[in-house]
DNA sequence: TTATTATGATGATGATCATAATCTAAATTG
DNA sequence: CAATTTAGATTATGATCATCATCATAATAA
């Protein structure tokens, strides 16, 4: 019932890492406490020798995603990143996808500490984009970071929309293939502007 | 204890604005019957005379918020739609903004019947933008829808993201800012490709 | 007016919720 | 080796969850 000092550190790295997955499944409300011990492998009894609060473990899941999707990213070109990004591979797989576009709306109504969380997710992801400048080689750093926020609302917006659609609908592919389209359209202007 | 057909039909009727706008504030999993019944002014065991389940509800208070946005952006056209829709205001007012902003997210994890109601959402939210056809007047039907997508994805993204920021955070605000300004700008295309 | 229908209040159902006190056995510290 | 710490199991807490059976009553139909 007791266990090594780096044994319990991996069993806290355990239980967020399954956090991470099962609240981009089902949402932060969507899984209880209880759930998520029993599917990390305890009971719930030994969840508040780990944790302070659920909202703890959300704000560390949210790190982990985050952490998770930075590293995949890690290298990739951006034409890369969207291809993938905006992809009916990506809109299937929430569980194992971006943290952005699974929980984005469900952290608008969490706590300003989980929120600072998300913001600082958004950086490291928007820092992944600016690093491959490819998209504005002629413009100025302040061009290349308002590029790239503008590139992550706009593929996570269309990763959302397309989830919001039943899986048969035509419209959930339709909105894939268009955004991703137009946001590669995008990376390559003929004339850039201002 | 009881009351008229029409009076009956009009309670209904409360009881789904009222579900609208406490879905959109506090997510589908943030409210439960009983509140929701309360808010609207009546106790909790009346409600499954109006509806078969939550999720029946959920579904019609999704097609009643639609119906809103869709009411509120008639015969405006896609700059002050754009100006309105990316924007603090719409930001702050979540109980009273979008529903595919509010809950798109959510969606995803709701049934086929639900995603459904967003689909027919998003299309009628389309044809609004597409109606107004300013943002590609030499361009043909296809062109149109597809752009039409594309900003409504780009303009759910940027408020989403907006939203799932710290409210004293900088990045909230300059999310709004870069991409009302980058959506704009895609509006008028010095040169339209292909 | 009488019979029927159906609204919506009351209250109970059994789950599940987040949080916590207690206890144990093992790991760490001395 | 002895003392202390602590991970995690057990169990309990009191809320709240969605759903429903019951029932009085009022609106309708006869």
């Amino acid at each position: 019932m007791k266990v090594t000092k780096a044994q319990a550190q991996a069993n806290r790295v355990h239980i967020v890492e399954t956090a991470s997955t099962l609240f981009r499944e089902r949402g932060y409300d969507g899984v209880g406490v209880a759930e998520l011990m029993a599917t990390a492998g305890f009971t719930h009894g030994g969840f508040y020798k780990h944790f302070r609060s659920k909202a703890d473990l959300m704000a560390e899941a949210a790190i982990c995603g985050f952490s998770q999707t930075a590293a995949r990213s890690k290298g990739v070109n951006i034409v890369e990143f969207i291809k993938s990004y905006v992809s009916r591979r990506h809109r299937d797989a929430r569980s194992d996808g971006c943290t952005l576009a699974a929980l984005g709306g469900d952290a608008a109504r969490q706590t300003e500490a989980i929120k600072m969380t998300f913001a600082e997710g958004i950086e490291s992801l928007l820092a992944g984009i600016e690093r491959d400048g490819s998209m504005l080689s002629d413009g100025d750093r302040q061009q290349a970071r308002a590029k790239a926020i503008d590139i992550l609302a706009h593929a996570v917006g269309a990763v959302v929309l397309s989830r919001a659609c039943p899986d048969d609908s035509p419209l959930t592919d339709e909105i894939l293939t268009v955004c991703r389209a137009e946001i590669l359209a995008s990376l390559t202007p003929s004339a850039s502007t201002s």
